[in-house]
DNA sequence: GTCTATAACGAGATAGAC
DNA sequence: GTCTATCTCGTTATAGAC
């Protein structure tokens, strides 16, 4: 018995369109009757796969999390030297805004203390999972002398991020396309390459 | 006939009651009957104040936003360097995180999408005189050498103040007062003043 | 697995007495 | 200017037929 993996079942189909909700709306601002609408299903259908808002909340920070890291190891995999890794990074955040979309967590992360404990617990591990990954890059590439830290790996990280997502609040609430690009490529220059090869 | 400016009238103090929540939990995350159970009076009376909830959360940003630019013009008189503007500036929003709340607009900025217009509109403003009043003060400063800028100074002012809104949303979430104040040193000494003194 | 129907509650808002 | 009372609607969630 081969359980369906190609995202059209339909708790898949599901998480999808509740996703999208909450990377433009927010998670208090969306709801199962949108969700349904765009489904052409019934509130009551979604009940049966996500028993309440919370259970289907907590599902979307798993499956996006996983996604995001499965993202970073393939990253990994392609890119050997840290700044293009560095680089990549930014560009997996840039396509998302693309999309017309913030960070699934990034959005989260406003809405935090309006949370269910579990999804409350879930966006803060997957900053600090970024964080991690982040850092370890950051000291190999330092370690290989691919680029220089102008401060400890794991501060510098959370500079990072912080600078990222807030760009893309910025960037998406601008209509301004380019405008994150420039403000991720002004990050990763002044945190990281500095003005060795500048 | 002197109007009450103490802030000690109805109208000021559900402002302020709305003010916080808004900052905390975000515009689509209160109600009405939060602010009434605060003040101990009806939802009824609020209407008669405020008739309605965008109503109520243009007249939050109006507010918010006057405040802020007078906030700025005080740091002005008080600072004559460009850097330790920039300083005060960023201990401007440290002040806000300490009190547990998030920049009201940078909160805004996250539910843009499900905005009245004219709400949308307002933030939009603060966040373009921000923007204006950042590139200024470093013209300024690079224009009487009391600081090196390392791009335009209008990208910088947009990537320092994404620096500090996502600084603001990860370091409420991570409840680490000093991560803040870490970060933004970081964002100050690396697009502004950088290596000739460092 | 999806439907209809409905319960139970909270939200934004209004009417009209005091 | 604040109250009680009420309205209407949207939201989360459940029961039970198909």
């Amino acid at each position: 018995m081969v359980k369906p993996r190609d995202g059209s079942n339909t708790a898949e189909r599901i998480l999808d369109v509740a996703e999208e909700l909450v990377q433009t709306r927010g998670f208090n601002a969306f709801s199962y009757a949108d969700v349904a609408e765009v489904m052409n299903v019934t509130k009551a259908s979604l009940h049966y796969h996500f028993s309440t808002k919370a259970v289907l909340g907590a599902e979307l920070i798993s499956r996006y999390s996983t996604r995001f890291m499965a993202a970073l190891a393939l990253l990994e995999s392609r890119h050997t030297s840290a700044l293009t890794r560095l680089e990549a990074y930014t560009e997996l955040y840039a396509t998302v805004l693309d999309t017309g979309r913030m960070c699934m967590c990034g959005m989260l992360a406003a809405d935090i203390l309006t949370l269910p404990g579990p999804m409350a617990a879930g966006v803060r591990a997957f900053f600090a999972a970024n964080e991690a990954w982040l850092a370890h890059q950051l000291e190999a590439g330092a370690a290989q002398n691919d680029l220089r830290l102008t401060a400890p790996a794991r501060e510098l990280a959370q500079a990072l991020i912080a600078g990222l997502e807030g760009a893309m609040l910025l960037s998406r609430m601008s209509q301004d396309a380019a405008q994150f690009r420039r403000i991720a490529r002004q990050l990763v220059t002044r945190f990281v390459v500095d003005p060795i090869d500048a």
